[in-house]
Order: structure tokens, then C-alpha cells, then sequence
DNA sequence: CAAACCTACTTGACAATGTCAAGATGTCCT
DNA sequence: AGGACATCTTGACATTGTCAAGTAGGTTTG
């Protein structure tokens, strides 16, 4: 007498076990920050015993490791698909970063924490980084691709760092309580946009 | 025999073990990240019981908002200077943000994560944040003093927004990995500097 | 067909942690 | 003298991450 599941041992059952683990990992993430999460807390959750989450990734680090993963690659996705929609390039990629941001807050707030999840010794981790950098790179190039090659970065940095900082401003820091109430997110994201001589491509509509 | 200490007890030796304790915590979340940053090896390393902490900074989250005040506090007193300094004064700016952020790194970290210093509940803290962000707002207003007054707020959180994003990617993710190894790093700052429109303003040399 | 092996868990132990409670020792005020 | 207070201390507790050693089934191999 050992199981004490109801599941039966499928393929389908086990993935479910890995799933909801990531799933009380980021819930957890998205409401009371990285560090409130515990193995035997998202193990209790997922209705497992307090070592079933190592066999699937380690350690705890492994778990943020795995969440970046997931994190970078929907963002990748979510991202290029900013790339393709017709108008304002800088302004459409700049709302879908945020708009990520806000909306996978889970994810996001791990993404950019090598500090936690030893990203750097987690190959398919580093790829699926490696990836979405090469998406920002493609917005670059569509923004001005006659710069000098010798500045070839400071503008994928410059626009990095803008969706970056706005991103995390609104979902980390007490930057909306000094906004006034009124202020429409939307919008603001839309003016900052604007701030930035980079903002001169357009997609043909 | 209770006192273990060398040291009498005179108010220089309480302000060196609250001292001692804060510079404990600084050098492990600059080194290791604040998760790494437990009461017990701060006393340790403090050369104190495990529950003296406690006296100074009632619990964990304490600590970080403490170093999270002395941080924007420092932050606003560098920041300002920037805004007198003669020449390009975004440029300025933005060189004396992301400064900051290196050579604080275990303060900078901590600053922005309202999750793990429970900010909101110190009033200290939120009254040097308070003050490092009327700074920032002095900062857009001698960028651009002539803004549309329902617009206000859009240059502040832009000019945040890039030296937060700029400072966080440098020192907590793999964006120097990405740069070519030849990088020069203030140059880089500066040009992102560039990237925006409203580097308009010269402070008179 | 059985032995070996793998996957997907389980229970049990351990040292380390955050924090509460209850002192101890000194300083200062009256 | 005596109490209030600041500055610690030791002791205890539940909780945590992780190592070790199972166990129950399925798959592969001899």
C-alpha cells in the first residue's frame, strides 16, 4: 500500500503532477513573490508527497528554472506576434511586453532572476533566453535597420530596457499608487512609446 | 555570565551590531541575491545571538526596509547631484542611475521588491521613496517644463522606466552575456541616453 | 518467464531557518 | 533603592530544503 493518489500511474497523470506543481508554484509567485515559494507548500498543493516535486526537477531552483522556460518561450511567441500586426511597431511591441508582463506576472517576475533559478546551468533555459533575444533583435531591425553596426546595440538595449523597466514598474514597485487615479495604463503605455525618436517604423496596414 | 561581546555596551557598540547587521545583509544579497539573506548568519556574522537582529529590525522584512530606505536615501542624494552637474543632463542622469545601481547593487536589489520588505507597512522607507521620486519628477521638469499638464507624468515614468530597465538588466540578467565582449559600458549608457527624445536639455557649463 | 531496470512516486530523517517566550545585564531617572 | 528601558542572551517550536532508502508498477532484456 503506497499510492495514495486516486489517478492511476498514465503519461497524462504525471504530466498532470508536473503541471500542477508549476501551476501552485506561479499562483504563488503571482501573489506573494518568489520567495513564498516552498517545495512542500506546492507539493501539498498539488496532492503529493513533500519529495515528488524533485523527481521532476531537482530542486527548488529547478523550479524556477523550468518557470523561466515557460516564460520566455510564450513570450517569444506573444511577442512576434507584435512584430507582424499592422501600425505603430514600437508601440504595439511595447504594449504586448507589458501586457505580458502584467498578465504572467508568475512568470515574469521569474525570468529575469538568474539570483534564483541558476539559469545559466540550465541549457534549455538559456535557449528559450537566447530565443526572445533574437526577437528583440528583429524588432530593432525593423525599427532602423540602416544603423551603424558599430551602435548595432544600444538600440536593442535602449528598447530592452524601456519595456523592461516599464514592465516591472507597474508590476513590482509602488509606481501606480504615485500616479494619479485616473491615469489610464493603456494610454500611459502608449505616450511613453512615443518618447522615443526610435518610434518612427510603421507596418503597412 | 551572560555577555558574550568583547565590547562593553555604550551606544557606539549598539549602532555597530545594527550597522554590522545591515552590512552582513548587503554583502550576501550582492553576492547570493536576498534570498540568501537569513537573520541567523547575519547575527553570525555580526558576532551576535541569533535574536539580536530582532531587537533592530523586529523581523526579516525589517531588514530589507531598512537597507531599502538607507538605499533611496543614498539614491536621492546621488541622483540629485546628477540633476546640478553641468552638460547633457539626461545623460547625466542616467549615468549617475545606473552608477548607483552597481556600486549599490545590495541596496539597489532590494529597493524595488515591495514583496520581500513589506514597504508599504514602513513609513520611513515609503517617505524616502517619496522623496527619491519627487527627484525623478524634478528631473522631467527640467527636461521638458513646457509638457502638456495632462501629459505630466508620461516623461517621468519614461525617464524612470529606461534607467530602472537599464540598471536591472546589467546587474541581474544575462544582457552582458549578449553583448559583444568588447562592449564599453559607459558608452552604452550614454547612447541609450541618446535614444530619446527628450534629450534636449543642457544644464550651462 | 524471470531478472534487471526504469518511472513515479512514498516515508523517514537531518540540519538549518524564522520567530515566540522568557530571562539576564547594564544604564538612566526619580 | 527601585523601577523602566535598551540591549542583548538562551531555549524551544514548527517549518523548510534536501539526502537516503524504500515501494509499486511497467518495460526491457537475457
Amino acid at each position: 500500500m503506497a499510492r495514495q493518489r486516486s489517478t492511476p500511474v498514465t503519461p497524462e497523470a504525471s504530466v498532470d503532477v508536473r503541471r500542477a506543481v508549476l501551476d501552485g508554484a506561479l499562483d504563488i509567485i503571482a501573489t506573494e513573490g518568489a520567495e513564498a515559494v516552498s517545495m512542500r507548500e506546492v507539493a501539498r498543493r498539488a496532492g503529493v508527497s513533500h519529495q515528488a516535486p524533485y523527481h521532476y526537477f531537482g530542486d527548488r531552483a529547478g523550479i524556477f528554472a523550468a518557470i523561466s522556460e515557460e516564460g520566455f518561450r510564450s513570450f517569444t511567441e506573444v511577442f512576434r506576434r507584435a512584430l507582424d500586426e499592422p501600425g505603430d511597431i514600437t508601440a504595439n511591441c511595447l504594449r504586448a511586453y507589458v501586457s505580458f508582463a502584467v498578465t504572467h506576472k508568475g512568470h515574469y517576475r521569474v525570468m529575469f532572476r538568474s539570483d534564483i533559478c541558476g539559469i545559466s546551468t540550465h541549457e534549455t533555459t538559456m535557449n528559450a533566453a537566447d530565443e526572445a533575444f533574437l526577437a528583440l533583435l528583429d524588432l530593432a531591425e525593423a525599427v532602423d535597420p540602416d544603423r551603424h553596426p558599430a551602435d548595432a546595440m544600444s538600440l536593442p538595449v535602449a528598447l530592452w530596457a524601456q519595456a523592461h523597466g516599464l514592465a516591472t514598474l507597474i508590476i513590482d514597485s509602488p509606481l501606480l499608487g504615485k500616479l494619479p487615479p485616473e491615469t489610464n495604463l493603456e494610454d500611459l503605455i502608449y505616450k511613453v512609446s512615443q518618447l522615443t525618436i526610435w518610434s518612427r517604423h510603421e507596418n503597412p496596414a
